[in-house]
DNA sequence: CTGTTAGCGCCTTCAT
DNA sequence: ATGAAGGCGCTAACAG
């Protein structure tokens, strides 16, 4: 790393001062047209480089946001990354990537050391075991934050999310508008305004179609999947429920395996309607409808808002905008 | 960011001297453990965080990689994150991500950037439409990089992969097996050795079963889906194929819709078995067969290496390992 | 428009 | 075992 070229490199073989040069690739206004493009042209031909950590030292801008996130192998959160990187892209940032593997810990750890001066900002998906949020409080304080998808209520920031009420309330009105007389609910993310949303969604579309709402009906998610599977097998031999919301996408599944070894047939017998943002829908078993998140928008809405606020301009807070999300059916669809 | 507790605050809060201190935080063994656990007690309590850019500038490391893809919407390569995310936190090491989509000049500009020393080291899987491979050449005699899953043969790097001549010979001896006699493959990838060795696994496996060999039953991937399609349909109808392996998961999607409409039952009239990785598989249509490839340890892995290299330990060119892939049968599965 | 100067916070000789 | 001093590469003030 001794032969690099650095502003030092460009100043003295064109005999000019490093501070020239350095305004130069600053593109200052102070500097010339000419001498402008007398440093560019050589900082190409030498492959000049800027060293980020100086420039970072000096002026205290990374040109790095951090992505926090509990889980990255997951259809949402991949798109919403897609959707972050391209904004970041187009501003030429970088983007870091942090899963908290849904670890209030882990997420501690991640905010504290974020807050060494390594970003300019943060994007944050709140972790589902998360039920302390000081440390939050304290982070958005300190650094610019936006919170998409995965948000607490009670905080002062901006966040990107989709309207998970009506969202939920929409996908309960598509089953019983299809027949459905008593409809399940699979609970999870109880801790985030996101799942509570959705719960309330649910609830009032039953109310005002007057349908019966009862606490058996509901299901709450489980760390182990195996309790999952039990908990609707359960629920589906004991209620038999004609219809259920799934609330996640990870409750889905069981709720197949359960149908399977019930011989119930989908949705024949027992329709579902669950959140979930695989990519490759099409793939999908034909029986499932799905909730579908605008993860790649939500992505680039959040990144978006963080930039404005690194570039402390100044926005209304009705201009931040609660996306809707996208009711896809697929019922009909046969294979 | 004035307030902020550096070296210096913690220096004279306890009359030591900068120094001192520095060496302190670097658990130095010219410094009594005395003095160590008052510094650490110190910082620990001002929420002390050392400035990355400041050390980086003097210490010329970042602790960050970075790990370039074509896109991380993409179940193989989210889960590959995944795993290499989950070996740099054990490291205390940061990861940058940069999506090429696939574009080869992006690629090179990311490249290009990385070499300013924002990072120690860099995970590649290559876009499928790099031709020139100059640039990488040129960037692992300046940095240490592995390559993974998308590689290009000709170049002196670490390279993990699963082995795409196996998974493609056995998927194509699996459907031989299943009573296939005229088995098409769609072809991708055609500039990487993934793709190459997925092909020669598919012709040697007809080959040692005598069975026809016709490049009429060769589809090439193109970039418009509409002409992916066409060229299925035209396959499907002229060569009237029993079996058709598919090399990516993008080639999937429109052999169904050809299917579909053709009303081709899947897989009585044809089998397909294609390269995929969904992680919810079971969502899955049933009737299509998957080659998995195992992306999470293949993350693990590269970033391993990356490490080991970067930890300056010496290993032995047959210490890396070629993984195997996973064939996957799903098609006896009745939902 | 260009140059001089003074650090950003940290680590690393070299002294003590 | 501790401290003093210099500088990594860059940018921000301030002069000219």
């Amino acid at each position: 790393m001794k032969g690099n070229v650095t502003v030092k490199t460009l100043a003295k073989e064109l005999n000019i001062s490093i501070a020239t040069v350095s305004k130069a690739l600053n593109d200052s206004y102070e500097i010339s047209a000419d001498t402008k493009r007398k440093v560019l042209d050589l900082a190409k031909k030498l492959k000049y480089e800027r060293n980020p950590a100086a420039s970072n030292l000096r002026s205290h801008k990374t040109k790095t946001i951090a992505v926090i996130i509990p889980e990255i192998a997951n259809n949402f959160f991949s798109l919403a990354i897609n959707g972050i990187e391209e904004i970041a892209r187009k501003r030429d940032y970088h983007v870091l990537i942090y899963q908290t593997h849904e670890n209030s810990e882990t997420e501690i750890a991640f905010t504290d050391s974020l807050l060494s001066g390594r970003v300019d900002g943060i994007l944050i998906s709140v972790s589902s075991s998360t039920e302390n949020y000081e440390h939050f409080k304290e982070l958005v304080k300190k650094i610019p934050v936006v919170f998409f998808d995965r948000t607490i209520e009670d905080i002062d920031a901006v966040k990107i999310t989709t309207d998970d009420y009506e969202s939920a309330y929409n996908a309960t009105c598509h089953l019983i508008e299809n027949g459905c007389k008593k409809i399940a609910y699979l609970f999870a993310l109880n801790n985030l305004s996101t799942g509570q949303q959705r719960l309330s969604g649910y609830q009032d579309a039953l109310k005002h179609h007057q349908m019966p709402m009862d606490h058996e009906l509901i299901v709450n998610y489980e760390k182990e999947e195996e309790k999952n599977y039990q908990n609707i097998r359960q629920l589906i031999t004991s209620q038999k429920p004609d219809g259920i919301i799934s609330s996640i996408e990870e409750f889905a599944l069981p709720c197949y395996y359960v149908c399977r070894e019930l011989h119930l047939s989908i949705p024949k017998d027992l329709k579902i309607i669950s959140f979930s943002n695989l990519n490759t829908a099409a793939l999908l078993s034909p029986s499932l409808s799905t909730v579908t998140q605008p993860a790649f928008e939500i992505g680039r809405e959040a990144a978006g808002f963080l930039f404005r606020i690194l570039d402390k301009k100044h926005f209304d807070p009705d201009e931040i905008p609660t996306l809707k999300s996208a009711l896809i059916k697929r019922e009909s669809s046969s294979l």
